[in-house]
RNA sequence: GCACAGGUGGCCGAGCGGUUAAUGGCAGCAGACUGUAAAUCUGCCGCUCCUUGCGAGCUACGGAGGUUCGAAUCCUCCCCUGUGCACCA
């Protein structure tokens, strides 16, 4: 009766690109238990909607999430509206201001229209963890911390490290783990997946799960996605970070900045390719027979096609093409349209204060850093770098394509 | 509650009466180099105005006052964090 591939065939899909399994015997095993009887893992990966937009980190785990899928088990995409009204301590060495309700709500239903470019909406089960969070009365939370102790908790890397440092640790983020942990039993997981740095808040899941008698849950960890800079985890606040939102070309264009190396690491983890056709391809580039950026516009507009579909992936690698390889301008620069009374130069004549024009495109945050910009000749007006910061124009509706570094925009002075 | 140590620009962290918009480092932006790579090097890195000048003005060192010709630097009060001690007779 079952339906289920053999579990070798799963196991290989299931390890690839992860970071460390809780334990793999114990996969196997339930892998196993479940094709014999039928019924499917329930496999549960938590995301709290702490800011309004996901990225590629959010990915690896949501890849990870449809490989389950794919192999017929039951993914649960749980919305930690409630825990979020906490934040997750992990890698913060400084406490969370909390979210309010209606912020909260909002982010919720953004992520869940990002989520299902990759999940299959269908087939997932989506929960929200303050169905049964905000159920529990002051008692049944207080019995429910009593499964922990003080020094388990501060055994927590990132509580033990403020701690040492005398940096504030508030009472009530001790309570995340166990909210994640015990998200775990309400749902009766067989698997939890979550990123490595989840290691502490997944085991809670299983040490709570053994005290309410039920098997612990296996856990699978993603590794932490480096972002452009590939030095730290990819995140919107430390701004190197790739939305699943951004437009094609932004996307792409980010893609290709990465460094040659991080590039094998979003292949595995960011693509469908198996292991060893990406090793393949390692191999063929150490060996001169295919030049890096090549496999890294395969990587960029895969990438890009997964959010965007293929005909947006390939505009964008081709304007990026035109726009970088060839320095030429982009076909569709964003043309914004200015009043003349805003940018006005002085005397008589027709003229434009470039700083007010940089402003105005939002290709510079102040007029200061405008004027500086310019003074570092960095602008360039029709291809020509700006002389000084007023610039004479014939007419009125006047055209400029003006460009500051890598962002380029035509502006319309009328 | 008491004592002690702290609170400085996006972050970390110097400065402890005046040539200080405030040393360094990180992050960021731009330029060179390139494969828009990465790495490296160089410049910039509070805001506004214009006569774009080694220009003028404004704002900034937890908050509010004060001392002083002059304060991030001294004083008072308050707020916040950490540590220790107490309180609970």
């Amino acid at each position: 009766m079952s339906t289920f591939l053999p579990v070798d065939e799963q196991l290989d899909l299931l390890q690839k690109g992860a970071a460390e399994i809780i334990r793999v015997a114990d996969l196997r095993e339930r892998l196993e238990e479940s094709r014999k009887t039928g019924r499917p893992l329930r496999v549960k990966a938590g995301f709290d909607p702490t800011a309004p937009d996901l990225h590629l980190g959010h990915t690896v785990l949501m890849r990870k999430l449809r490989h389950f899928q794919q192999l017929g088990h039951t993914v649960i995409f749980l919305v930690g509206d409630f825990t979020s009204l906490i934040g997750d301590p992990t890698g913060r060495n400084v406490t969370r201001k909390p979210l309010t309700r209606e912020e909260i709500d909002r982010n919720a239903e953004t992520y869940k229209e990002q989520v299902f470019k990759i999940l299959d909406e269908k087939a997932t089960e989506v929960r929200y963890n303050s169905e049964w969070l905000g159920r529990l009365d002051y008692e049944q939370t207080i019995r429910l911390t009593a499964h922990f102790t003080v020094s388990q908790m501060l055994e927590r890397d990132e509580f033990h490290k403020r701690f040492q440092a005398e940096q504030p640790i508030s009472l009530h983020e001790m309570l995340y783990p166990v909210m994640q942990g015990y998200d775990s039993v309400c749902l009766e997981c067989d698997v939890e997946l979550g990123g490595t740095d989840q290691r502490f808040n997944l085991g809670c899941g299983r040490e709570l799960q053994r005290q309410y008698g039920q098997k612990p849950q296996i856990v699978l960890m993603t590794p932490i996605l480096e972002g452009t800079d590939g030095v730290q985890k990819m995140s919107k606040s430390l701004n190197n970070a790739i939305g699943i939102n951004e437009p094609p070309a932004e996307m792409y264009g980010k893609l290709m900045s990465i460094s040659d190396e991080l590039m094998w690491k979003y292949f595995v983890l960011l693509t469908d390719k198996k292991q060893s056709e990406i090793d393949a391809l390692q191999t063929s580039v150490k060996t001169g027979s295919v030049h890096p950026m090549r496999l890294k516009k395969n990587l960029a507009e895969s990438i890009t096609a997964d959010f965007h579909g293929a005909e947006a992936a390939l505009a964008a690698s081709q304007n990026w093409a035109r726009m970088f390889q060839q320095k030429a301008e982009s076909e569709d620069l964003d043309e914004v349209h200015i009043a003349y009374a805003d940018v006005a130069g002085p005397g008589e004549g027709l003229a434009v204060r470039l700083p007010k024009l940089l402003l105005a495109l939002g290709l510079a945050a102040s007029g200061a850093e405008a004027n500086r910009k310019i003074a570092e000749k960095a602008v360039k007006l029709d291809g020509e770098t700006a002389p000084g910061n007023v610039v004479n124009v014939d007419a009125l509706p006047a055209r400029l394509v003006v460009r500051l570094g890598k962002r380029a925009k035509v502006a319309v002075v009328e």
